[in-house]
DNA sequence: GTGAAAGCGCTAACAG
DNA sequence: CTGTTAGCGCTTTCAC
């Protein structure tokens, strides 16, 4: 029924005549417990309205059931939905997600991952900053003795699991895209080459382009981070060199985004004056004119995939880290990186 | 310098020969404890590399710096953007935010707030699902006390606070821009009308109309959920049931989508065919083509009121709830609804 | 089957 | 200024 706030289990086992322990053990139908007892118990506990206070059985279990999460943005396709899987695993595994945001600084990153240890997290997922060199805090995870997992931005090297997108083969795949199309100009809005996304989005970039037998001009390749903005003066940083390229790869979707807005203001248009493709794509792609042709990253599977690894690495604490698992990623065509010569669609299924 | 897992304050106290209530107050700066000490404690704390162990913290405190938060969906502009605002503040008070993820579902909502209590936030924030009515859970977050504003999706009468926009207005605005310009065939995908925003934007497309010397045709509104699928079918349904209308009034954002995808299926043109307004936006309708003509809902401004209003509630006891906020929104003008006969944009700047 | 005792790590109240 | 005592609510031995 109803009832004020705060019940305990020593309010229901007076209630009884029986003392806390009989209760507590009641609740978790723990086998000492005969059945009727255990009825009883449950009925006034819930009677009265209790509430297992979590903090206190976390204290004496010395577990939280609690996973601590870091991720640059939120209100990123990406990492929205790579969120909402991480949040179902969880869910369904009956742990709970702390989310911190920390916003492409590396400071707010550190700080974060010190509240959540001592919170006292199970576990760790992160997806690190555009500006993350340093790695202390992540040696202090690894003398607590907390599982920590990657995830899309990792720091390989360091001893943690990382899933991410096969970056270099994917970014190989989509500029091989356009140089089949006829592209011979190919410029790269890239990721700071400090960033495991960046570096291998570049290499794959270059890759393709020495396989292909087109000299590789450096100053086709500009580096910035990776939000629309970034792409808009990456474009305009292009310009303003002189560089007019045949197509941009952009590192992602926002940068993307950020030319469309740049060439928009420049009065070129897309893809007719300057052509663009890109790393991961967006919902939303469907909708846009012209919509993109890109690389897909698989949110949804990165985000299964890390917290499942996560969740393992939690209860198995002698088979933890050093696992890479990179996933697949495959081309969207959408109205971009089509044909020069012909205006035909490469590929419209 | 480095160490193993869990030092406690008892570890530290030890080392220096004090007890470890001296160290608990070294740490926390209280006057108690003289300046050489307090250097002394905090260098050796560090030396081992002691991390506080919140949990224990919260128990003896009885407070968890912590907020619970449930939404009924992340990858979402409008929850996404105001997710990260909410973020944004709390951290700024040092407060965590703990995410739980209702995805519509009134079921998993209510599970979600017993474990938040449980957790013992010290305060929730909550945007309910589209097919909650039973308001049993929010009793029982009344009877332990615990406070909880509502942002966006309210459930008014109650005694919480709400923070939301002012969609009545809104969506009068909106119909009002169809009306003049020339249209007088308006359709509305509305929500459900149990749903808080579903019911006002209702009530406000119908008074616009009613206002205008406009009748109201039952046929004309289609309820649905708010996500694209439910744009989708509601306007197939409409089509199927023989009825064009001129525009079509969404709901919200996501559900317009829908009805681009149901009117390319259909072969029909937006606008010339049939034209669409919406209630809330996206960052991405720039991108669009044609763009959409919405009133904007203000997603930063919400979250950041909301949780004021939270912290406010939570460091104020005696004054809890029965505040209602309500937040001005704006028509923002794209490519659609245009004045029919001339073509020409209405007021583009 | 049930309970008494002890402890998880920290803090508040009071005493010296 | 520092330490002693007690307790937050729950769980885990280990007796009875």
């Amino acid at each position: 029924m109803s009832n004020n706030s705060q019940i305990t289990l020593d309010d229901i086992a007076k209630k009884l005549n029986v003392t806390k322990v009989t209760v507590s053990k009641a609740l978790r139908d723990h086998p000492d417990i005969g059945t009727k007892t255990k009825e009883r118990v449950k009925k006034t506990a819930f009677d009265l309205g209790y509430m297992p206070n979590y903090i206190a059985r976390n204290l004496s279990n010395k577990k939280s059931y609690t996973i601590g999460l870091v991720v640059p943005k939120i209100a990123h396709n990406f990492f929205a939905s790579a969120i909402e899987s991480i949040y179902n695993i969880a869910y369904k595994n009956n742990y709970e997600i702390i989310i911190t945001v920390s916003q492409e600084s590396a400071e707010q990153e550190a700080r974060h991952i010190q509240s959540l240890l001592s919170m006292r997290v199970d576990g760790l997922l992160v997806s690190v900053t555009e500006e993350t060199k340093d790695t202390d805090i992540f040696k202090k995870v690894q003398n607590m003795n907390i599982p920590l997992v990657f995830f899309d931005r990792t720091i390989e090297d360091i001893g943690f699991s990382c899933v991410s997108t096969a970056d270099w083969k994917g970014a190989y795949q989509v500029v091989e895209c356009a140089i089949s199309q006829g592209y011979r100009k190919i410029a790269h809005l890239a990721g700071y080459s400090h960033t495991s996304i960046g570096k291998h989005r570049q290499e794959g970039y270059i890759s393709a382009l020495k396989d292909h037998g087109i000299d590789v001009n450096q100053n086709l390749i500009i580096e910035g981070g990776f939000a629309e903005s970034d792409g808009y003066e990456g474009f305009l940083k292009l310009y303003n060199n002189g560089i007019s390229p045949e197509i941009v790869f952009a590192v992602t979707f926002p940068v993307a985004l950020g030319v469309f807005i740049a060439a928009e203001e420049l009065g070129l248009e897309i893809p007719d004056d300057v052509d663009v493709i890109s790393f991961g794509g967006s919902s939303y792609n469907r909708f846009i004119k012209p919509s993109i042709t890109y690389v897909n990253q698989p949110s949804v599977e990165i985000g299964e995939k890390s917290i499942e690894l996560l969740l393992y690495e939690i209860e198995h604490p002698q088979n933890r880290g050093r696992k890479n698992i990179a996933i697949e990623s495959k081309l969207i065509y959408g109205q971009t990186c089509i044909k020069k010569s012909t205006g035909i669609l490469l590929n419209k299924k």
